[in-house]
RNA sequence: CCCCCCAUCGUCUAGAGGCCUAGGACACCGGCUUUUCAAGCCGAGAACAGGGGUUCGAAUCCCCUUGGGGGGACCA
C-alpha cells in the first residue's frame, strides 16, 4: 500500500487530473455542461486528463437511461473524456455503483482509527431534533455520543431494526477552503457536525464518495459549482482523516435565468403546462389525446397538470411540439432540439464566467484550450442570455460551410423524431441547406421550408397571407399569379436561372418589383409568407410540384 | 433565522490606484438596404448599488448598509 501511495504521489505531481461527476438524473443540464467544460478545459491547457464519474450512489433518484443521455450530450459538445465509462482507464471503475468495496474498506479504516463513529437514529428523531434546534434558535449539529458505539452495538441495533449510519467525527477545528476563484474562505468549527458518510441501506453518502475517488483517481483539480463551496470543509475533513491529498478547489459562479432565478428543469414543465391548460380550456386537446402524444399515463398526466409531479425531458418534448410552445431550453438536449451548433453552445457558455482578457469572443473550442486559465474565472453569478446565444448561432451558421451545416442539421434531427426532414438523403439536405441564408438555428429551416414537405394538395393555406398577397386590390396578386403560371408552364428549363430569368422578364415588362411578384408566388406554393428565396424555392420543388401548388392555389383563391 | 459568496451599461464582460470624459459584445432605439423571413450596413442612447473612510489621486484598497445568490439532508 505505501509503495503504492508513493507512486501515486509523483504521478499527481506530475499529471493535472481533472473530472465531470454527474449524477444520472436524466440530460445533460446547461450548468453541468459548462463545469465539464472548464474541467476539459484546465485539462487540456495543461496538458492533463478528463476523467468522467457517474455519481450514482442515490439508488431513488437514479433514472435508467439518464447515463447513456448525460455520455450522448458530452459527446454531442464534443467533451470527449479520457477515462471513465466506456473508455476505461487506470481506476478501472468510473461507476460510484461499482465501487462500494472502496467506501467500505475506507469506512473500515475511519472507524478503527476511532474517526467515525455508528448512529442508530431514524428519520423521525432526527427531525425532531432539527425542529428543536430550529425552535431554539440554535445550529442543529449532531450530537456525537460521549461513547462511540462498537461494532457489536451496531450489529446489536440492525438486529434490533434500527437504521445504522456511520458519521464522520468531525474534528473541532476551523476550514480554510483555498479556493483559487474566490480566495481563502474560512468556516468555523461551530457551523461543521458529524455528517454522514454511510447510510442506512450501506451507500456512501456523495460527500464520502467523491473524497475516496478523488484520491483514488488521482484527480489534482476540482472545479465544480458554488453550490459545493460549503461542502468543501467536509470533504477536507475527511481528507485529514483518511490521509489523502486536497487537490485545488475552484468554484464556479451559477448561470441563472435572465430573471434571477435558477435555471432548472422545472420551468420546461412550468411553460409546457401553461400551454396544455390552455389548450385543455380552449377544447384544442382532450386529455386522452395528450396522454397519448405524451406517452405519460393519464394518471400521471393528471398529476403533472395539477403541478404535482414532472413530467420526463422526452414527453415534454412531445407536447411542446403538438401544443406548439417555445420551451425554455435548459439542458443540453434541448439545445440541440432547439436546432443550435454545440461549438456556438460551447462557446456562448464558457464566456458566462470567463473571458480570455480580451475583446475576442469567438472562439472554437481549441483556442479555448489555449488560453484558459482558472485565474481568469469570474467570481460573479451570470444571467443566461439567450438573444446572445442566438445572435452567436446566426453568425456561425452563416459562416459555416455546407458540410458543418449538413453535419449539424443531422444531430438537429436526431433530436427531433417528429421532424418532416428525418427522411431526407444528405443530397437533399445539402440542396436544402444551401438556399438558406440567415438562419438562425436549424429550427429556421423547419419554420421556412417546412411546407416543401407536406403533400402538395395538403399544406395549409395562412388566410391573411392569401387575402394580402392575392384577394386584395381586386385580385392583382391573383392576376400576376395566373400570368406566371402561364409563362413557368411552358418552360422546359427548370433551373433557379431560368425560373428567375422568366419571373424577372414578366415584371419588367408589366413595370412591377419583384416584391409583387414573389409574394403571390410565395404565399401560392407555401400558402405562407416565408419561404427560401422564391426562385430557389421553385426549383427545389421541381416544375411539376411547383404547377400542381400553382395551380390548387388559383382554385383555392377562385372558391 | 444562522453561515458563506458576490456586486461595472438591460445582459455577458474588460478594468488588478493615475492610461477611464469607463472599452467590447449581445439586446434595445433610429436610419439605410431588401423578393418574404432572416441577414447585412450606418448611427445613437445606456453602467462603476448607496454611504463612510485610506490616498495627492479610487470602478479599482478598507468598513458599514442595501441588494442578489449559495448552503444549512441518510440529494448530489
Amino acid at each position: 500500500m505505501l509503495p503504492l501511495e508513493n507512486s501515486m504521489d509523483s504521478a499527481r505531481t506530475a499529471v493535472v487530473r481533472t473530472r465531470f461527476a454527474p449524477s444520472p438524473t436524466g440530460y445533460l443540464h446547461i450548468g453541468g455542461a459548462r463545469t465539464a467544460l472548464f474541467n476539459f478545459l484546465v485539462a487540456r491547457r495543461l496538458g492533463g486528463k478528463f476523467i468522467l464519474r457517474i455519481e450514482d450512489t442515490d439508488q431513488t433518484r437514479n433514472v435508467a437511461g439518464a447515463e447513456s443521455k448525460l455520455m450522448a450530450d458530452l459527446r454531442w459538445l464534443g467533451l470527449q473524456w479520457d477515462e471513465g465509462p466506456g473508455i476505461g482507464g487506470p481506476a478501472n471503475l468510473y461507476r460510484q455503483s461499482e465501487r462500494l468495496e472502496s467506501y467500505r474498506a475506507a469506512a473500515r479504516k475511519l472507524l478503527d482509527a476511532g474517526a467515525a463513529y455508528y448512529a442508530f437514529d431514524t428519520r423521525e428523531e432526527l427531525d425532531a431534533m432539527r425542529a428543536a434546534a430550529v425552535a431554539a434558535k440554535r445550529n442543529f449539529r449532531y450530537p456525537r455520543p460521549a461513547r462511540l458505539p462498537s461494532d457489536a452495538d451496531a450489529d446489536a441495533a440492525r438486529a434490533a431494526g434500527r437504521p445504522v449510519v456511520i458519521r464522520l467525527r468531525m474534528p473541532d477545528q476551523d476550514f480554510v477552503v483555498r479556493d483559487q476563484i474566490l480566495g481563502d474562505v474560512t468556516i468555523r468549527a461551530e457551523e461543521l457536525d458529524d455528517f454522514v458518510l454511510v447510510k442506512a441501506d450501506g451507500w456512501p453518502t456523495y460527500h464520502f464518495a467523491v473524497v475516496v475517488d478523488d484520491e483514488a483517481m488521482l484527480i489534482t483539480h476540482v472545479l465544480r459549482g458554488q453550490e459545493h463551496l460549503m461542502n468543501t470543509p467536509n470533504h477536507l475533513a475527511l481528507q485529514q482523516a483518511l490521509g489523502y491529498h486536497t487537490p485545488v478547489y475552484a468554484h464556479l459562479p451559477i448561470i441563472l435565468n435572465m430573471n434571477g432565478s435558477k435555471m432548472s428543469k422545472r420551468e420546461k414543465d412550468k411553460a409546457v403546462r401553461a400551454a396544455a391548460k390552455a389548450a385543455l380550456d380552449a377544447g384544442k386537446l382532450d386529455r386522452a389525446r395528450m396522454a397519448t402524444i405524451s406517452g405519460a399515463e393519464p394518471g400521471l398526466l393528471d398529476q403533472w397538470l395539477a403541478g404535482e409531479t414532472q413530467l420526463e425531458s422526452d414527453r415534454l418534448l412531445r407536447l411542446a411540439h403538438a401544443l406548439h410552445v417555445q420551451m425554455p431550453e435548459i439542458e443540453i438536449h434541448d439545445f440541440r432540439a432547439s436546432g443550435y451548433l454545440p461549438d456556438v453552445l460551447l462557446n456562448f457558455i464558457a464566456l458566462l464566467g470567463w473571458n480570455p482578457g480580451d475583446d475576442r469572443e469567438k472562439m472554437t473550442l481549441d483556442e479555448m484550450a489555449s488560453l484558459f486559465e482558472i485565474e481568469r474565472i469570474g467570481k460573479t453569478n451570470a444571467r443566461f442570455d439567450r438573444a446572445k446565444l442566438l445572435n452567436f448561432n446566426t453568425t456561425a451558421l452563416a459562416a459555416a460551410d455546407l458540410g458543418r451545416k449538413v453535419r449539424g442539421f443531422g444531430d438537429y434531427l436526431d433530436a427531433n423524431p417528429d421532424s418532416p426532414f428525418r427522411a431526407t438523403d444528405d443530397a437533399t439536405r445539402s440542396r436544402l441547406l444551401a438556399m438558406h441564408d440567415g438562419i438562425r438555428t436549424f429550427a429556421d429551416v423547419e419554420t421556412k421550408s417546412g411546407a416543401l414537405f407536406a403533400p402538395d394538395d395538403a399544406y395549409p393555406f395562412d388566410a391573411d397571407a392569401v387575402e394580402k398577397n392575392l384577394r386584395k386590390g381586386d385580385g392583382a396578386g391573383l392576376r400576376v399569379l395566373t400570368d406566371l403560371r402561364d409563362r413557368l408552364d411552358v418552360l422546359t428549363d427548370w433551373s433557379t436561372a431560368a425560373i428567375e430569368a422568366t419571373i424577372r422578364n414578366y415584371g419588367d415588362a408589366g413595370g412591377l418589383g419583384l416584391g409583387k411578384l414573389a409574394q403571390p408566388l410565395r404565399v401560392a406554393v407555401t400558402g405562407g409568407t416565408i419561404s427560401p428565396p422564391i426562385f430557389d424555392t421553385l426549383a427545389f420543388l421541381g416544375k411539376q410540384r411547383a404547377m400542381a401548388r400553382i395551380g390548387r392555389a388559383i382554385r383555392h383563391v377562385g372558391a
